[in-house]
DNA sequence: ATATTTGCAAAAGCTTTGCAGAGCA
DNA sequence: TGCTCTGCAAAGCTTTTGCAAATAT
């Protein structure tokens, strides 16, 4: 892995993640990014996005089937995911997991981490619906 | 949606992912349904997990970032993925989560499932690594 | 100065689709 | 028999990669 250099480009997707909780897939960060740097390319987009997916920096979780969508928000969080509409929102702070069952199922070696998503209808929906 | 019919094909692609908790991707059913049916097309394949998908006969799970992996297993289980070797093991039963932080987030209307994915090291990798 | 990073374009790889023929009901 | 499903091939889309020019340190 070659040596960090931060450059416009990254500071510009960073920037863009850490700043909205809306999930963007690869072109919809592009879109944003080209706004302030117009030059960009897609493909430079999609190499930062990866090295930081690498390095931690930001997630990569799958909201639309076909592709990948990106998380810059730093704070622990899980995905609350709409059934309806297909928006994800975040579930700031943990859900503080169950592991008794896990460490029964005997496969576990050791768990370090644990992403948890949720699916049902969002508020916005029910409002929607009850009208 | 068209009407279903039972077909060759269809049975014998449900057949292999109800019998494992492998979660073969699409090309690797292709692969084993062929050795039952050799005619058979990777399209059609792609189509009937597609369908099978929709119906909630299986589910698409993630594993390996860049294509859908599948899931025939009927009972409730989560999942767990070894960081180091990539295989997944099910995760028997339901992991009973603290709903309370849920509840307090504001954009929850009302949960209807959730998936868990724990990652960690699977006892495999540990063994090894103790060598 | 020089090694990393970018932009462009092309390639790669997974998945979907159009269509004519085959097959289930 | 009628309408769905399959197989084949081609297309579609997201993501990756090669390379020369640009840029950060």
């Amino acid at each position: 892995m070659p040596i960090e250099r931060l450059t416009n480009q990254k500071k510009a997707i960073l920037d863009y993640l850490r700043s909205t909780s809306y999930h963007p897939d690869a072109y919809e960060v592009y879109e944003v990014v080209k706004k302030k740097l117009p030059q960009i390319s897609l493909a430079t987009v999609y190499r930062n996005l990866d090295s930081m997916a690498q390095k931690g920096l930001i997630k990569e979780i799958r909201i639309k089937p076909d592709r990948f969508n990106y998380d810059g928000v730093e704070s622990k969080h899980h995905h609350f995911q709409c059934t309806n509409c297909g928006r994800a929102f975040n579930i700031e702070g943990d859900l503080f997991l169950n592991f008794e069952k896990v460490n029964e199922s005997g496969v576990v070696g050791l768990v370090e981490d644990y992403d948890v998503l949720l699916r049902g209808i969002c508020l916005n929906c029910q409002r929607k619906a009850k009208k």
